[in-house]
DNA sequence: CTGTTAGCGCATTCAA
DNA sequence: TTGAATGCGCTAACAG
């Protein structure tokens, strides 16, 4: 005799309101009732219902719970590279802004890989997700405007820029690398390099022209070198042979933080002293950054910032779909500044 | 007027499949037919309502799909830390096994927090997910076996220990610090240490016997230094007590990367050449410990392994949900060795 | 306050 | 091969 026949319910899967309603002697109305109005529903009532749903180990579903209701508590984030802590950051970000608006976060990752930030925005679609999140691949959107079309708000984070059609929050690399250049010759570089990324991605373009500015208006010179990419050997590369040519450089500004981890190793091995004789700074101020054996600076901050923003425009969209007016909000980051630039 | 009256449907919501059978001229069911079993439709029939979906940009309402399937292909991953790059290997080993297995993995980060833990569990248990994953906190896992109780297939990833109530993936700690002490007394270290995290972490508590057997073995002495966290600070102050004491050490075993980062940075301030006088060696393989200036030695490769091997077990527990026996699948982390131990 | 009922959008019989 | 009908578990509106 089994445990569901006692009951005298059906065996198999979970227990619905129905059963609950039935060991509790109600109708399923005031199950729900009990579950979503509580108010409505006399002490004595409740407790018979809260008693059965305990026995029974009832648990809501919640894809009846969405289809009935026609909406859902849950937004969906698509990052794009959950081993990148500034992604987590972002994600943290959104998190508490969810749960504080009593919104369900629930984390996606792309990997850069464009099929499946397509793949994951179109389960949040089917889903019904009340709201998508999405920190892009630097690449066409057009996964992000077909969630848009049917109606499902959805907000950029760390977009490569505005967006007429939807909102989102970007930072100011242009002013990042603009600070992270204004720091190097307060502190007395007098001939520096900037380590750029690949020039495809939208946001080194960015940063390069902020340290342009910054060398420009100071009168400083700037060497401009294109890395391969983003990575810690790419910056160790690129800095050996910097720092092995003719041209002295006294100070790098980099345009993450593996790059001045690369930068920094380069010229250990070549035996110059970090900040002694070069100075070194980072970008985007990822965990380790702060751990290293030289603290590196960094330019950060905007990380946390920008998800808890997203998730509250995410919000007045939700709120008020029809007079909803599409923004950018811009988040300036600050400077970081630890032992790899301090010369003074 | 506007597109959706053109359409003579309902303005707001998105395209059901009724309005798709309805503008295709066809039954819903034919509908559902073309979406689940294409090959029971005709060429011609699938072709207007493949034209008929594309036109009203329907998504599928996975809510109604899984109620009506009573199904789902959603399998949830919850994590302590997301920060964490070991968590990450996990979170992207599950992801790329699921993905081969057709299952959809979402995340979910309790950031260390208990209750957060418990709130993504039910959430997915109110989902009706194919089955979840847990990297859990050292805590009591009430909550899991509630998910398990209402029949819903949970495996643990990083398990404290084997559990007979559910399957479970482990890392053998033990065996990850007694080859990470065997390593450093291979490299000709004469006196250890083992720096301890939290011994109320059962991983520490492995980790530590771990080192004591492979020291015992060997007849070198081990001091044991318990440090408040397994964060680089930590690592750096316990570091510099055991540094700057009579007794002279020329080996660390760290229980995370992070301390093993703080250690070499003491060491770097006391003028303790790494690996020359001293060996350090971390624990996990965070992606940052190969990028340091002096990159560090460790103990992983199980991340990602760990990740793929939940997965199996929890398909097996999917597949076939009678016969299935709970097991605990032990995996076995391996040496990385790099600079900072390299001393011969 | 509590019970009754009509869908929510879809998968899935069963007939035709 | 296609169409009509039933129900998945729940919410919300309404009647009592």
């Amino acid at each position: 005799m089994t445990k569901a026949f006692e009951e005298g319910r059906k065996a198999d899967g979970p227990a619905s309101m129905q059963d609950v309603a039935d060991r509790a002697g109600v109708a399923i109305g005031t199950v729900s009732n009990v579950l979503n109005r509580p108010d409505l529903v006399s002490e004595r009532t409740r407790h018979k219902v809260e008693t059965a749903i305990a026995a029974l180990g009832f648990v809501r579903n919640s894809s009846a719970r969405n289809l009935a209701a026609g909406s859902s508590d849950m937004v969906g984030l698509v990052v794009v590279d959950i081993g990148n802590s500034f992604f987590v950051d972002i994600a943290r970000g959104a998190e508490s802004a969810s749960e504080q608006a009593g919104l369900k976060l629930l984390l996606a990752n792309s990997d850069v890989d464009l099929r499946r930030q397509a793949g994951y925005l179109a389960l949040f679609d089917e889903a019904r997700a009340a709201g998508l999140l999405l920190a892009p691949l630097d690449a066409p959107l057009e996964a992000a405007y077909d969630v848009q079309d049917h109606g499902r708000p959805i907000v950029l984070v760390n977009a490569p820029g505005p967006d007429k059609r939807m909102c989102s929050v970007t930072v100011d690399d242009e002013l990042g690398a603009q600070i992270a250049t204004e720091h190097l010759i307060e502190q007395g570089c007098h001939s520096l390099a900037f380590l750029a990324g690949p020039l495809e991605f939208r946001a080194v373009r960015h940063r390069l022209a902020g340290a342009q500015k910054a060398a420009n208006q100071a009168s400083v010179p700037l060497t401009v070198v294109e890395a391969d990419s983003l990575k810690a050997p790419s910056g160790r590369a690129a800095a050996h042979e910097l720092l092995t040519a003719p041209a002295v450089v006294d100070g790098i500004v980099c345009c993450s933080d593996p790059q001045a981890a690369g930068v920094i190793r380069a010229a250990v091995d070549l035996d110059i002293s970090v900040p002694g004789e070069l100075a070194v700074i980072g970008y985007d101020d990822n965990h380790f950054a702060a751990d290293s054996v030289i603290p590196v600076s960094t330019i950060g901050g905007a990380g946390s910032r920008m998800g808890e923003l997203a998730v509250q425009l995410l919000l007045e969209e939700i709120t008020d779909p029809v007079g909803h007016q599409h923004r950018t909000v811009i988040v300036e980051p600050r400077l970081i500044a630890r032992r790899s630039t301090r010369r003074r």
